[in-house]
DNA sequence: GGCGTAAAGTTAACACTGTCAACCTAGGCC
DNA sequence: GGCCTAGGTTGACAGTGTTAACTTTACGCC
């Protein structure tokens, strides 16, 4: 039955569950939901993806490429602190401006995620980690590159942290959040150009306080 | 009919819910499933709570009064160095070493959490930070307190994304998983009393290398 | 003793979910 | 014309959370 409206039935699909992720969340994604919405019938969904996991892995896919792609951004170049800087901020206003992307690719348990998701996928789904590392490396004068991965994965879990928190409401409302994140970053950032700092204690913003 | 074995229906719900979510996890945990393992019917569970969410969240308040004497117990008086630093190891073993208790705590997402939880457990279970933070302020010759929530807060977020990263096995597999911890506890922890180290670049620990 | 009532369950149903096996059906090709 | 395949559909199974209505048991009270 060719229903011959336009686009193939696979991109609407596809389409419809972005949609979806991004106005209601990954919880609310559903393959009937999603072939009711798009005119078929809910088996119509396996003759293009082999199981619900299997979508949710190509919108993962999307979700890094994206994140890939806001790396890279002008804002990351604006920045006049260090590279490394510029990603780390990159990478927390892209969790937070796009929770539900952000849950799809980071916060969904292994047991949704499924255990078929093929390895070499999962690699490339931290490819933003090469980035960190791999400016860490430049900016700290090739200190090896054992060393500057794990460096990296410290920032990348600290931000990681941080995006997890602040998205799911768990954080103190009475914490103003751009100072929060600011302060955050300049925590977690390895100090290397900027603000020289003394190692003192514990306020790490300038500012005197953080309660709003 | 009383079935009349022993302890309370109540009671036998909420120790099998407590056993299938220390071995299989929170997105195992189904009402027709525990009563179907307790000996009733699904909808019996409904005369001990309003719905699923609720025994969840008794399920939660339990896990919060279980870190909380995690954060107490003897390693934290063993831990030589600060306070402060004692605590966020606890913190960090409590979560490595009990994923499913902690991802029902800390990780499970806003919607399955329920919109009626009330806002004063809310703040209960995150009395760890206010242990943080009183261990801050105390260490830190009395900065102001918000400061101290702040900074505790900051603290928190980065353990809590070690800890979600690693029990999701998302960190690469290269990593030494204890060094890596240590790690994140010298980078995260404010460097009060201990390691008098250089505000020098990236590898925080004396280590050579992480990776192993 | 019999009655009322309340507690503690059950039965049956509704509306969902992901998924599979079997069926249909239109179009192209020999 | 007959066959094959791509692209679906129908119907079903097993599971989920939840509700309304019904039953059964026990207890207090006159």
């Amino acid at each position: 039955m060719v229903r011959g409206n336009g686009t193939p039935l696979k991109d609407k699909i596809l389409s419809e569950a972005r949609r979806v992720l991004e106005e209601e969340g990954v919880g609310a994604l559903s393959t009937r939901r999603l072939a009711k919405a798009v005119g078929c019938t809910a088996t119509a969904l396996y003759l293009y993806f082999d199981n619900k996991e299997a979508l949710l892995h190509v919108l993962m896919e999307e979700g890094f490429a994206k994140l890939g792609a806001h790396l890279e951004g002008p804002s990351r170049i604006a920045e006049s602190l260090s590279k490394v800087r510029g990603l780390a901020r990159a990478y927390v206003d892209f969790g937070l401006a796009n929770p539900a992307w952000y849950e799809l690719m980071f916060q969904l348990p292994p047991e949704r995620l499924g255990s078929d998701y093929p390895a070499e996928k999962y690699r490339a789904g931290r490819r933003h980690l090469e980035r960190l590392s791999d400016a860490l490396a430049e900016t700290n004068h090739a200190s090896d590159p054992g060393a500057a991965l794990a460096a990296s994965t410290l920032l990348w879990s600290s931000l990681h942290g941080l995006v997890a928190l602040l998205n799911a409401g768990r954080i103190d409302a009475s914490l103003d959040r751009d100072q929060l994140i600011e302060a955050a970053l300049q925590r977690a950032v390895p100090l290397v150009a900027p603000t020289p700092t003394t190692p003192a204690a514990i306020p790490a913003t300038g500012s005197p306080d953080l309660a709003s």
